[in-house]
DNA sequence: GTGAAAGCGCTAACAG
DNA sequence: CTGTTAGCGCTTTCAC
């Protein structure tokens, strides 16, 4: 069917080691043999099978990719920095989702592995304490993290603590004091959790109880009657959300418009993610910033580090610079300092 | 390093061809035998390489998927389908996009084809005059297309035309009679140009006459002066907008606000997709919905049932039902029938 | 400068 | 039931 070496050798009348050399190593080779088995290439429109070559133990020029979704323009962002890095250095990916399941992220893991990829950039729900990991330490193949807030493995991505700090920071210094952090399907993750901390550190920090986090499942890109009641009755409901993402974040803030909460005069939002879509809201949407493409492109770049030997330094975790784009979804609280100003300038800041 | 079949063979104390029997056809081998071969295996952790399988000739169990960008959650969600099923059938998906860049196109579906993919998964920027696509027909690997809407190429997509013209039409009915088209870069595509000829038929068929797609480059994100100009100044400005797609509305859209300009209000807008997000906007964005996980896999299926030989019918394109989501950024015009009703309930209707 | 031959990991006859 | 062997497409010594 498709032709193969042995059949460019027989139409150019040399051997396959020449055609072989004709297609490696040019400069070995007699001119004008290497005319005549380019013709005959082209006449066949030969195509070398990667195949034969990676199973004679060269590089498969096969990179894995361990996404838990692409239904999240954060990951598909991310995919696109690889991607792009990817194809200008004549690397292939091989892509797998794992919808946030250990068990299907093992199966992703160990398919990459037995296509013999030289390497895996990945995002795993909890890197700290996964035995998967463990294995790749030992056994290989090498791997890069990507929104894998850990100094344990060899990972790109934001300070997912320090930026909730900040974020929740900048609420409470708009008056805020009852401010409730909503995570989604993501609770169980080491990203929700690290969020969280830092939540709860701004919070205490300010002298404010932090709450645990209200899970919230938004699948169904509606809000759940009871969240909305907790979320807008009684003289304590928060008069700012920190979202632990912007998906979350929008299908929230649509939630309380129906339920006519004026943002951000009733009700401050914070998201996280920085989604370019997000900005689009009308207000555009306030939001913890993550560099995604910028994590990918990172990621591949530790990773051919990685295989290239040239991996240096005990800095396993690195971590890219956070942005908060101050949106129009952040009020000041009328009885404390910035009274008035509803609605703050637009614009982000690296922190 | 990693072990091979051999590695297992000698552990176990038996051949290759045994250890190779106890996993593809553990029923032909002693089960003294196949426990011991299965304890060998665990021990070793070993996975047998797809590579060797796929040199024997065997099925490689790889399918290429071609999209033209990530960043526009329509292709991140016709991937996702295509990888729920393909997962779950054993498969392994290998990408590449295009950035609707022609020789990209070419390079992705060599690179693919030298990978001995079983098939390909493909959205081209223009499906009818595409050379490699009649190569693919001549030469293989099979593959189909998604959203381009073609009846020449085995296809899923919905119809382009119809579902621009039902829109429009709308748009009509509430009274619009300067009603622009805005399409993004993918001017050059089939699928821009099959949404204009929608578009330009319900014009005319409503006695109105058509303008030229206006185009503009939304990356930036930011709607260029003289664009923003073109839509808001003179008497004789749009009333209406038809967006190519819903990521260019959304621009448009708070480019139109920042002039102070009120959406449905002053200007309405219909976009084309469907996208969650922009359902997620004030007022939800009124839009021409795209079944794109289901695209995803249908392909899937379609391909799926060509390789192997199921293949029927000459119907090649396969047609989707689209969607009209009437969102809140259509307006009635005041001077004809459906005034007063400034917004319409929302809800999705099938075409 | 070119060819013959071995071998990468695996499967599939074909023997035993 | 199990082992031997050939060969998939290719690269790479090693001869010539």
């Amino acid at each position: 069917m498709t032709p193969t070496i042995k059949d460019v050798a027989a139409h150019a009348g040399f051997s396959i080691a020449t055609v072989s050399r004709a297609i490696n190593a040019p400069h070995t080779v007699n001119p004008v043999t290497l005319a005549r088995v380019r013709e005959a290439i082209d006449a066949l429109k030969f195509i070398p099978s990667p195949l034969g070559r990676q199973l004679r133990g060269e590089r498969t020029r096969l990179i894995g990719v361990v996404l838990p979704t692409l239904a999240n323009p954060v990951f598909a962002e991310c995919l696109q920095g690889i991607d792009e890095l990817a194809s200008a250095q004549g690397f292939r990916l091989m892509l797998m989702t794992t919808q946030y399941d250990a068990q299907r992220e093992r199966h992703a893991i160990e398919t990459l592995r037995a296509q013999r990829v030289e390497g895996l950039i990945l995002t795993v729900a909890d890197a700290d304490t996964h035995p998967l990991l463990d294995e790749l330490d030992a056994d290989g193949p090498l791997y890069v993290l990507m929104h894998n807030d850990t100094k344990r493995r060899p990972s790109v991505s934001v300070d997912n603590h320090q930026a909730a700090f900040d974020g929740v920071r900048t609420l409470i210094a708009h008056g805020h004091r009852r401010i409730l952090m909503l995570a989604g399907t993501l609770a169980a993750s080491d990203r929700a959790r690290q969020r969280h901390a830092g939540y709860a550190q701004a919070m205490e920090q300010a002298g404010l109880t932090p709450a645990p986090a209200l899970e919230i499942d938004f699948n169904t890109a509606e809000l759940a009657p009871s969240v909305l009641a907790h979320l807008t009755s009684g003289p304590s409901r928060p008069t700012a959300l920190f979202c632990s993402n912007d998906l979350l974040a929008m299908v929230v803030m649509r939630g309380l418009r129906r339920a006519r909460m004026r943002v951000p005069q009733d009700m401050s939002i914070l998201g996280f993610d920085g989604l370019a879509v997000s900005e689009l809201l009308a207000p555009p949407l306030a939001s913890i910033g993550t560099p995604n493409g910028e994590i990918g492109r990172s990621a591949w770049q530790r990773l051919m580090a990685r295989i290239g030997g040239e991996y240096a330094g005990p800095s396993l975790g690195l971590t890219l610079p956070h942005t908060l784009r101050e949106g129009g979804t952040i009020a000041a609280i009328a009885n404390v300092t910035h009274s008035g100003s509803l609605q703050r300038a637009r614009g982000s800041i690296v922190s």
